[in-house]
DNA sequence: ACGAACTTGTCAGGGGCTGACAAGTTTGGC
DNA sequence: GCCAAACTTGTCAGCCCCTGACAAGTTCGT
């Protein structure tokens, strides 16, 4: 990697750190780019050119993290349940989260607090939805209706993340949260599904 | 109801079937909300006196559909698993969208095709949930982790609803949508969860 | 050292959304 | 029918997000 992109990359981490740190503090929604940008040093225009949309300097980047769900889950056993395989995915997004448990609220309470932020947020699920369908249906071996076992498979584990997450937060943090992550996937999952 | 609010009602009406129309000839982003106030005969400040947002044109009332799905969840036996119960609840969604085919398949498409119209989307699934959740978890009983399992079972379900939908777009609308619905349940939900 | 590649700020502009204000219309009591 | 109150509408001004274009400055590889 060039110099030149490794200054970008930390000048990037900067305005992000920057960013999430006034956005917890003022709200997402009340504070501009122009504000933003200021107290990273930049112009406005300039945020843009590191970040496409003003949600992007929270929400990291979402492509990464799909494809390391993507491969856990490709590596998982064929013997395997589905629903447990989706679980096994998820356990690297659920380490960092708690090896990183602080910072992992810090953005999960900020992001949960604009509906722009939760919408951004709901649209990386889209994405990695992309990603593991065709590895699940595969999983899944042949079944009638197309995508539709599969997907509704990754959605609901999906689902089951944020619903962790919020409960992870509505208890200030307390516990692990692969724990809670357990407990939304126990409370929806069969081991065998029908069909 | 009073004339007033009569006359308003149909013109809100008629603003959303002319915006629908645009929307899904030109797309959503590429129309802007001028277009649309143009093509309706007001101003374009008068558009966002009967929707807030753009996207609300589109949606329609989140509330009324919410309330329908939680009276329905609430007058299931008590016998019935908490999953198939989520199933019955939204039957009176997949009743409707079976009933006007033709106009759901056209709203979906459209809400499918922009990111700020499937957050709005979604956001609906939020404040279902909201509604949804207590009566989940009345029906639970005591357990364990707060509202984590009721909210895991409630978002899953809405998770199926809405791959039950993109389901029946691609295939062209063909069949029944409640069939899907219940192949996207099925594919998922235990009928007896654990823990 | 020097040209190529990259970064930055400024300016201009489109589009969503909101508050304020004046002009016009409808409503309900008289 | 008349009138005051209530409501609707268009216009204007303004904030914010985001983008393209351009000129000026900086950095990189040779």
């Amino acid at each position: 990697m060039g110099l030149r992109e490794q200054t970008r990359e930390a000048v990037r981490a900067a305005i992000a750190e920057r960013a999430l740190q006034l956005f917890d503090e003022r709200g997402f929604d009340a504070t501009s780019v122009e504000d933003v940008a200021a107290a990273a040093g930049i112009s406005g225009r300039s945020f843009h050119r590191y970040f496409p949309a003003k949600e992007d300097a929270v929400i990291g980047d979402a492509t990464a993290a799909g494809h390391l769900v993507a491969e856990t889950l490709a590596a998982r056993p064929a013997g395997e349940s589905p629903w447990r395989a989706m679980r096994a995915a998820l356990e690297p997004i659920a380490a960092l989260s708690d090896a990183n448990a602080e910072r992992t609220l810090r953005v999960m309470r900020v992001v949960n607090g604009s509906a722009s932020l939760r919408a951004r947020h709901l649209e990386k699920h889209l994405l990695w939805s992309r990603i593991l369908t065709p590895i699940m249906r595969e999983r899944l071996g042949e079944r009638p209706g197309g995508d539709v076992p599969a997907q509704a498979i990754v959605f609901a584990a999906l689902s089951c993340l944020d619903v962790a997450y919020a409960g992870w937060i509505a208890a200030g943090g307390a516990g692990r949260f692969a724990q809670v992550l357990d407990l939304a996937f126990a409370s929806v999952g069969a081991e065998e599904p029908g069909q």
